[in-house]
Formats: C-alpha cells, sequence, structure tokens
RNA sequence: GCGGGAGUAGCUCAGUUGGCAGAGCACCGGGUUGUGGUCCCGGGUGUCGCGGGUUCGAAUCCCGUCUCUCGCCCCA
C-alpha cells in the first residue's frame, strides 16, 4: 500500500475545515441567489476538447496545468481547470439560450498540474457567477456589485482593492495587439526571456510583467486605451459610471490584462496585499465570443470566480459548530429507553451525540470534551421513575425533568 | 518548469563538537464503577519526512528523493 498521504498540492478538509469552506460558499450563494442567480452544477471532468479549444492553445492552462487522461472508451478527459468553459457548454447542452439572460452560481472542486504555494493548490475550490446573454455595460457592473457584496459578507471589504481595465472590442483589442507587437519587435534586446516567449504566445501579458528592464520598455509602450474605438470607450465609461452609482471603489489598471484568450471589454480583479504572491482573490472580465466560438448561438457573456481556499485565508471565518446534547446511558439496561430519547430529541432538533462507554465518570469527561452544553443521564433510578438527568455541562447544575417535558426543557436551554 | 528556505511527539518547538530523543501544551490511565472542568499521581504516545552513504556510533556530516514554504512563470 502506498504511504498514507495525499498527492501534492491536495489536502483532506477535517470537519472544521469544511465548515469553514461551507461558510464561504454559502455566503456567495445567498449572495447570488438575491441577485437571481441559479446554481449550475457541471461534471468535474469533460471532453479535452471543451477546455483546449476555450483557453486558447497557447496558455499555459492548457500546455502545461492540465490533468488529462484517456478513459477506458478512448476518449481524452480532463479534468477541469476552472469553469467558465464548461459552464458555457453546458448553456450550449441544454439550450438555455433560449430565455436570456441566464444568471448562473456554481461551486466546486478545479484542478491544476502547478507546483504548490500558499493559496495554490492542486485541487482547489471556486465559487462563480456567470451573466450570459446580456451585452448591457450594467450587466458587468452586476456581477461586479455582486462580487462586492459578497467579499463586504466576508467582512473582507477593508482587505481588498478593485482593479479594473477593459481590452476594447475584440476588434479593439486585435489592433492594439498589432501595435503592440511592433513596437516590442523593436525592443527585443531589451526583453526579459519569460518576455521574449510571451511575445509570440501571449504579447498582452508583457505589459504586467515583473521584471525591471521589461517595464522600462512598457514604460514607452502605446497605451491601450488610446487604440479603443468610439463603442469600446463608451462601454467602458457606462461600467465606470455603474460602479460610481453603487459608490464602489475602484482604479483603473491599464497593466491588468487576463491571461485567457476570450476576454474583452471589462477585466476586473479584486486583490490583496496579505497573500504574498497570491495577491488575486476574485478575477473575471467579459467574453463576449466565446459561446460562438464553443459552437453555440452568438451569445455575449460577463463573470467571475473566486478561490476559496484564499478567501478562508483572508477571512478568517470560524466554522460554527453546534454544542451537542451528550446522551448518556448508565449501564445496558438502560440503552434502549437513551437510544429512543435521543431519537426523540433529534427529531425535534437537538444535536444529540451518544455516550459508549459505562463510567459515568469517563462519559462525562467525554461530555465535557466535546464541548457539550447539556448531558442527559439515563440511569435505572431514572427509568424507574420515568425522569432524566439534565445537566447544565457549563453551570455544573442539573435537575430531573420529565420525559414528557425533555424536548421542551432542552429547547428552553437552547 | 526554474531558484532559495524548511521538515524532530497530535500542536509549537529545543536538541552543544557526531555519543542513551527532550520541553510545554494536548492526549491516555489512575485517584473517582452515579458526575466532567480545577487538583494530585502515573504514562512519551516517535519510521527524528523517506532511501542510501561515511562512521565504532548519525536527528546531527554527504548524496538522492518526497512534502511544505518563499519568489519566478502563471493564476483563483
Amino acid at each position: 500500500m502506498a504511504a498514507a498521504r495525499t498527492v501534492r498540492g491536495t489536502r483532506d478538509l477535517l470537519p472544521e475545515d469544511s465548515a469553514r469552506l461551507r461558510a464561504v460558499e454559502g455566503t456567495a450563494w445567498q449572495t447570488a441567489q438575491r441577485f437571481g442567480y441559479g446554481e449550475v452544477a457541471t461534471p468535474i471532468f469533460e471532453f479535452t476538447e471543451v477546455f483546449a479549444r476555450t483557453l486558447g492553445d497557447t496558455s499555459d492552462v492548457v500546455t502545461k496545468e492540465m490533468y488529462t487522461f484517456n478513459d477506458r472508451g478512448g476518449d481524452s478527459l480532463t479534468l477541469r481547470p476552472e469553469n467558465t468553459a464548461g459552464i458555457v457548454r453546458a448553456f450550449i447542452s441544454n439550450s438555455l439560450a433560449a430565455q436570456l439572460p441566464q444568471r448562473i452560481f456554481y461551486r466546486g472542486p478545479m484542478f491544476r498540474y502547478e507546483r504548490p504555494q500558499k493559496g495554490r493548490l492542486r485541487q482547489f475550490h471556486q465559487i462563480g457567477v456567470e451573466l450570459l446573454g446580456a451585452a448591457d455595460p450594467l450587466a458587468d457592473v452586476e456581477v461586479i456589485s455582486l462580487a462586492h457584496e459578497f467579499l463586504c459578507a466576508l467582512g473582507l471589504g477593508g482587505a481588498i482593492t478593485l482593479e479594473l481595465n477593459t481590452l476594447g472590442s475584440s476588434e479593439s483589442r486585435a489592433a492594439y495587439r498589432t501595435r503592440l507587437v511592433d513596437y516590442l519587435q523593436g525592443h527585443r534586446e531589451r526583453l526579459s526571456v519569460d518576455s521574449l516567449e510571451r511575445l509570440e504566445r501571449n504579447p498582452l501579458r508583457i505589459l504586467d510583467s515583473k521584471d525591471a528592464g521589461d517595464r522600462a520598455v512598457i514604460a514607452g509602450a502605446p497605451a491601450l486605451a488610446d487604440s479603443l474605438d468610439g463603442p469600446s470607450g463608451e462601454f467602458f465609461a457606462a461600467v465606470r459610471a455603474g460602479l460610481n452609482d453603487l459608490e464602489i471603489p475602484h482604479h483603473i489598471n491599464p497593466r491588468l490584462v487576463r491571461g485567457l484568450d476570450y476576454y474583452c471589454h471589462t477585466t476586473f480583479e479584486f486583490t490583496t496585499e496579505h497573500l504574498g504572491a497570491q495577491g488575486t482573490v476574485l478575477a473575471g472580465g467579459r467574453y463576449d465570443g466565446l459561446v460562438a466560438q464553443m459552437g453555440g448561438p452568438p451569445t455575449p457573456g460577463t463573470g467571475w470566480a473566486a478561490g476559496v481556499e484564499r478567501l478562508m485565508m483572508l477571512s478568517g471565518v470560524q466554522a460554527v459548530m453546534p454544542r451537542p446534547v451528550a446522551m448518556i446511558a448508565l449501564g445496558r439496561e438502560q440503552s434502549g429507553a437513551a437510544l429512543r430519547l435521543a431519537r426523540r430529541l433529534r427529531q425535534s432538533g437537538q444535536t444529540v451525540q451518544f455516550a459508549f462507554g459505562t463510567s459515568l465518570g469517563k462519559q462525562m469527561k467525554w461530555a465535557n470534551r466535546i464541548g457539550a452544553r447539556l448531558a442527559v443521564i439515563v440511569g435505572s433510578d431514572e427509568v424507574a421513575r420515568q425522569v432524566a438527568t439534565v445537566r447544565d455541562m457549563d453551570a455544573g447544575a442539573q435537575e430531573e425533568v420529565s420525559l414528557d417535558l425533555l424536548e421542551e426543557r432542552l429547547a428552553q436551554s437552547a
């Protein structure tokens, strides 16, 4: 048997971890529901081409980060590295374009073959929303404000910054790309090795380089804003106006360029200073060409995804575990009565943990250790008189309660 | 994929020049077979990440490897 360890970059979620993860997810889901979003759960694996085609053949995600394998039927399958492609595939598969717009929420594990770091795992969790079928800039405003409310609900309002940019229409973006490449070709000798690579695959990313030499070159590069056509400029202005109407603070970052090919117009990120190199906590943008590219009816889209583990590290949300009632039977003869009592109390909404053991002292010690609110003790004396001893574990006081009144009595002390 | 740092008990960590593996907390047993916490007594619970090598002797030195971690790439 292999050593009892997890695969690199994966983790077990123990009860407290799971509770914290559910708390973050639940907050997102509640927020999305209030905006009228419905949850869509797609499989965690898809045909490889679902991702390969949509993410772009040159993206890092496709070229080196996907978990791809052949199943027994010979199909190439891939564990989802992100979920926009899967949601769009589901949108097409289920003909959701019949009723637009579609407001979709999702959550679940994603998989990327990357070198792990803090806030970067090979299996991690994302939550996200996609708003399909709305070309209006107010759709971008909606998803950004949804994100903002969600992050504020987690108590992160002060810890995060919203950065915003536009790539312009697909035409604007393509025109700018040409101008940028022309400029950079003239300064090849001053670019870093990484950026020479980017020049071939994804030249816009050079704008975001951390290399000092690159930045000097970039300083003289043509600005994306200057390449925007009229409608693209108006679109961006409308997004910003909407954010201002909602008083959502943001700042324009002309170097904010998404890595994936399908983005156009609005791009945004909520970032933090508190997570080292993994400062992006939630990111998204508009992807008007994606649905058509995947073979569906031309449909505009906008949305975002957030990393749950990163949010958990930031927010310090504590797991809320209900304090149980400890059900203690004294002696085997009383176990039947105790089992039935425990069932009754659970049916009345109580959390009840049943004690295994014989010595009252040990069972009380156990009740104390699990943080029980109350201990219900059922011994032969109690059974004979149709009562139970109810001990308040915090106060250290106890009383006998008639079995008929037990639910009522416990409900009072909740 | 590239470059640094780390790995000793469940947790946080100490361990001298290579010489019997330790502390605090936690945990377990007993004092207490119908009463927990506090208290007292007792217990170390360990593949020193793993595998080799050097040595009379390795947690300690050397090599490899795994995992975590910081940065790069990229990304949530």
